[in-house]
DNA sequence: AATCCAAGTAATTAATCAATTACTTGGACG
DNA sequence: CGTCCAAGTAATTGATTAATTACTTGGATT
C-alpha cells in the first residue's frame, strides 16, 4: 500500500513529493473528496500528524498536486506541439493538434487521478485557492491550444469561418468525454484506443476540405 | 433560503419532492459532496432529523435525485428526437441530433446541479448503488443516441466509415466541455450561446459532405 | 370529542477527521 | 562526543455530521 516506502526519516522535499504522488495515486482509485490525511500518511509510511510537518494544511497538498500537474502536463503538451510545428510539413499545425491531443490522452492514462482532482475542484463554486489554480492551468491550456489553432487558420488549414473558441471548448470536451467513458467502464486504457477515432471526427469538423485527408495516424 | 416553503407538516411524497429539488438547487451552487442533511433540511424548512422521516439515509436522497433526472431528462431528449425523426425532411436524423443536443444543453442550463451530481458519483470507483444508477442513465443516453446515429448512417447522411462509438463519446464530451467552461466561468447561460458553434463542428466532423451544408440553425 | 399516527422537534450518539500538542528519535556537524 | 533540530510518534482536541431516540403536534377519521 505504501508508495515511496523509503522507511525512516526523509527530508521535507522528498516527503512532499511522496505525498503528492500518493495523493494522485489514491485519486486514481477513489474520489479525491474522501481522501483523508490519514490515507496520505499511510500511503507514504508515516503517521497522520506527520503530514503537517510538510504541509501547513490539507489544502496545501492539493495545491502541490495541481502545481505538479500544471508543470508536467503543460511541458509535455508544449513539447508535443513544438515538435510538430518545427516540421516543414504544410499540415504541421494539424499534426500538432493531433500530437497535443494524444499527449494529453497519454498523460491521463498514466495519471488517471489528474482529471478527477481537477473536476473535483472545479465543482466548488466559490473561488478557493484551489479553484484559482485550476483556472490558471486551464488558461495555460487554452493559450497553447489557441496558438496552434491560430496558426492552422493562418495557413488556411481550417474550414473558413471556423469558431476557434468553440474549437477549443470541443477539444477539451473530447478528452473529457473519453475520461467519462473511462470512469464508467473503469478501464482507463480503453481511452487510448478510442482516442484516435474521436480525434478524427473532431479534426474533420474543423479542417478545410482542401487540406487533404489527414487523419490520426499514430497508435495503430 | 427555503425552497418549497409550504410551512407546517407535509405528506412524505411532497417532502421527498421538496428535498430532491433542494438537493439539485444546492448542487448548482456548491459541490454535491459537501451538501449535508442539515442543509437539505434548512432549505425545505424542517429540522435535520426530520429528513429521515422521508428517506432511510442520505444516499437515498441522491438516488431519488438521479431517478428524477433520468426520468425528466430522458423523456425530454426522446421527445426532441422523435419530433424531428417524424418529419419527412431527408436530413431528419441530423436535425434530430441537433435537437437532442440543444435539449440537453437547455436542460443543463435549467438544472446546473445535474452534471455535478453525475460527475460526483462517477468519481467513486467502487460500484455503489449511486454509481450504478448513473451508469443506467448513461446507458439510456447511449441507446437513444445510437438509435439516431444508426438511422443517420442508414440514410447515408454520415461520412462513410464513421465510428459511431466514437461519435457517441464525442457527443457527450461536447456537452461535458461546455459544462466545464461554465464551471470555470461560473456562467451557466454562456453554455447556451456557445452550444451551436460547438455542435456545428461536431456535426461537420460526422456528416457526409454530400448531405448539403446543414448547420445548427436554432437559438440565433 | 376522543383517538391515532404520520410528520415534526430537540437533543443525543457515534464516528470521522483535520489540526495541535507534548514528547521522542536519529543523523549531521562542530 | 555532545548538541541540535528536522522529522517522526502517539494522543488529544474540536468541529462536523449522519443517524437515532424520546417526545410532541396537528389534522383526518370514526
Amino acid at each position: 500500500m505504501e508508495i515511496s516506502a523509503k522507511s525512516g526519516k526523509q527530508p521535507t522535499e522528498i516527503r512532499r513529493a511522496g505525498l503528492v504522488e500518493a495523493a494522485l495515486t489514491l485519486a486514481a482509485q477513489r474520489s479525491p473528496a474522501d481522501i483523508t490525511t490519514g490515507d496520505l500518511a499511510k500511503a507514504v509510511g508515516i503517521t497522520q500528524g506527520a503530514v503537517f510537518r510538510h504541509f501547513p494544511n490539507k489544502e496545501a497538498v492539493w495545491l502541490a498536486v495541481l502545481d505538479w500537474t500544471a508543470d508536467t502536463l503543460m511541458r509535455r503538451l508544449q513539447r508535443a506541439a513544438d515538435a510538430e510545428l518545427a516540421k516543414t510539413d504544410p499540415l504541421a499545425p494539424l499534426t500538432a493538434l493531433n500530437a497535443v491531443f494524444m499527449a494529453h490522452v497519454d498523460f491521463v492514462v498514466a495519471n488517471p487521478g489528474v482529471p478527477r482532482v481537477i473536476f473535483q475542484e472545479l465543482q466548488h463554486a466559490q473561488d478557493t485557492a484551489l479553484k484559482a489554480r485550476v483556472r490558471g492551468l486551464m488558461q495555460q491550456y487554452r493559450t497553447l491550444l489557441m496558438g496552434v489553432l491560430d496558426r492552422a487558420q493562418a495557413q488556411q488549414l481550417l474550414a473558413p469561418g471556423s469558431d476557434l473558441q468553440a474549437a477549443a471548448v470541443l477539444f477539451v470536451g473530447s478528452i473529457q468525454g473519453l475520461v467519462m467513458q473511462s470512469l464508467i467502464s473503469g478501464d482507463v486504457r480503453a481511452m487510448a484506443q478510442q482516442a484516435p477515432a474521436v480525434f478524427a471526427i473532431y479534426l474533420r469538423g474543423l479542417a478545410a476540405t482542401e487540406s487533404g485527408h489527414f487523419t490520426a495516424k499514430d497508435t495503430p
